[in-house]
DNA sequence: CAGAGGACCTGTATCGTTACAGATTTCGCA
DNA sequence: TGCGAAATCTGTAACGATACAGGTCCTCTG
């Protein structure tokens, strides 16, 4: 029996054509199953040849480790979720942060998986699924709120996750987040130095922090270098390129009329492009406008619009790389990041 | 030790806080594990009745199977995997795929993985990968050449795939693709309808299968409507903006040069807009110009460029029930589809 | 009333990995 | 020479699920 069990493991050759295991190295090497799989994590008790050895066996027949298998024994899944908006308005800005995502996590063992939610539906829904069944380690959200419950539910469970934008719970957590008031700030002020004084700022809704962000900057701005907001409040940059078009068309024609738009995303500006120029009105001469630019687009075929890149792949990168920190016990106070042009960081 | 291994499973109450298992519910209901197992997948051998208190039991305890246990077991993943490049021009189209393809696997077990590459490294790598790992269960590339390695390789293990684009190697795979070849066709026939009668075309790359339907489609509506081509080989769609640009102001300059202009991509359209504006035409009057529309944008600033619309949506939806009906044996034959406007099929 | 057969349920082994608790050998030192 | 510590290595059990090969009853037939 002590025999017969001593052989059971390392004796039987793998079934051939099948992926290795460390049962394929264990047989080639010799060696037990649980020495390969120390040997491989370079565990301090096994023997600086052995390591060698079984090294250079797995590489030699292309071993990975069964990500299953790692999950089920450890509860490491090696993902990372990106809990996204199925938008489509969205979702155009969201996939730079895709790539700079993929980057980092290329060069290390997780995998992105894309876990979707509608706005129509509860937006705790996707954290939810994710906490229940434990579908990934870390997480990465947007669309942040001042009181984010998603945030203050992975905060309570102690799960790991970064933001895209922040919040105002005093709850330290990862997040990155583009400097939206010292945009907004900056935009009034060029919008003055053209001699514009009445401003008119398409918003971002107000349910995100960064509205606030955006509205603070707008009006420190207009404080500080003597300006007026014309109000603009029947759209946000939630509502269709159609219905912002509209109302900006019909702002322009209204008695005190803005002559000076700052758009709080890339793709505004085009609806409020059109809505100044539906109104007759000619960027440059009788507005000027400053927006986010989020693609080239905007530059090519108005040069006239004065534009700031917010760079979404690099909130990608910082995002999943605080959030593979986070998941090594690193403290969320270290993991903050805000960004603002330039910003190759 | 008969009434030991009994016990074994079932008498243990498992420990409370964490996620229910198939144990927890063969505890609460008393019945064998797998009894359990087998009622939820609605197998022949298990009592209605019997099924029906499982059934409850689980809905009640929020039981989700364990990924890591089914795919440790049965070898399934239930992930679709998409294969994107990196490079961010292309990434700009892709995203609304992910939307279409997260709406369907949405009502599934699957999950979406980017699997990413970088252009400047082996295309067949990612694919190699997750043939490899086992990473997945179906994969889904872009891209497509006419002899595309990647689909010999997955075709030649089969494995489970959809392309986006279609190949020419005489092997019947699932894809979804633009009808790229009529585009081009009623493009040039449109461009004529205007007076327009010499046509230049901004092309995607060589190497890619819808080249060569576009280049077909062209110079067919060449012959059947009367119009010459201006050569505009110097660039293609995976040519910078700027190179775009430049290589079209350059042309527009040039003896000879075309009054009607084609695009292959809506991206590019910007590009050729800029290229024929700094040459001092000006479209609709000098210069006509017919586009794919991959975005709003195009629409809200030149409204005098033709465009018609690509649904990538469709396409990502179009390509995850065909990688999951071909996961689930249906034959290849059957999921192939073209799309061309109106297309909300 | 035996026993064949159906209806329904269950334990065991296994997928690949790792935590844990030993084993074995070697070596230094008293 | 003896013996404990250090250095290496190893088997077992477990993570959660399912394929497989039985087990019990119970009913119906001859």
């Amino acid at each position: 029996m002590d025999e017969k069990s001593k052989q059971k493991h390392t004796a039987a050759p793998p079934a051939a054509g099948h992926r290795p295991t460390l049962k394929t190295i264990a047989f080639m090497t010799g060696l037990g199953i649980t020495t390969v799989s120390r040997a491989l994590k370079d565990a301090p008790d096994i023997g600086a040849e052995t390591k060698e050895r079984v090294r250079l066996v797995a590489r030699q027949v292309g071993y990975h480790p069964n990500r299953a298998g790692v999950r089920l024994r450890t509860g490491k899944t090696n993902v990372i979720s990106l809990i996204l908006s199925l938008e489509e308005e969205f979702i155009g800005l969201t996939s730079p942060m895709v790539v700079g995502i993929s980057e980092v996590l290329a060069t290390t063992q997780y995998h992105l998986v894309i876990t979707p939610y509608s706005m129509k539906s509860d937006p705790l829904d996707p954290v939810r699924y994710v906490l229940e069944t434990g579908a990934a380690d870390g997480v990465i959200i947007s669309r942040t709120e001042p009181k984010d419950p998603r945030v203050a539910l992975m905060m309570e469970r102690n799960f790991p996750f970064g933001t895209h934008g922040r919040t105002d719970m005093g709850l330290v957590h990862p997040f990155h987040d583009f400097d939206n008031e010292r945009f907004a700030y900056d935009a009034v002020r060029r919008l003055v130095e053209r001699g514009r004084r009445r401003i008119m700022l398409l918003h971002p809704p107000q349910g995100l922090t960064y509205h606030m962000h955006m509205r603070t900057g707008f009006e420190r701005g207009l404080r500080d270098f003597g300006a007026t907001a014309v109000p603009f409040n029947t759209v946000d940059l939630d509502h269709s390129l159609d219905e912002i078009r509209v109302a900006c068309e019909a702002a322009m024609r209204a008695p005190g009329a803005p002559d000076g738009v700052i758009s709080g995303s890339g793709g505004g500006a085009v609806a409020l492009v059109a809505g100044i120029e539906a109104a007759g009105l000619q960027l440059g001469r009788d507005v000027d406008m400053v927006s986010k630019q989020s693609n080239d687009i905007i530059r090519w075929l108005r040069p006239e619009v004065i534009s700031m890149r917010e760079n979404f792949r690099l909130a990608g990168r910082e995002l999943a790389k605080a959030v593979i920190a986070r998941i090594d016990g690193q403290p969320a106070s270290e993991l903050q990041t805000l960004s603002y042009p330039p910003d190759e960081a």
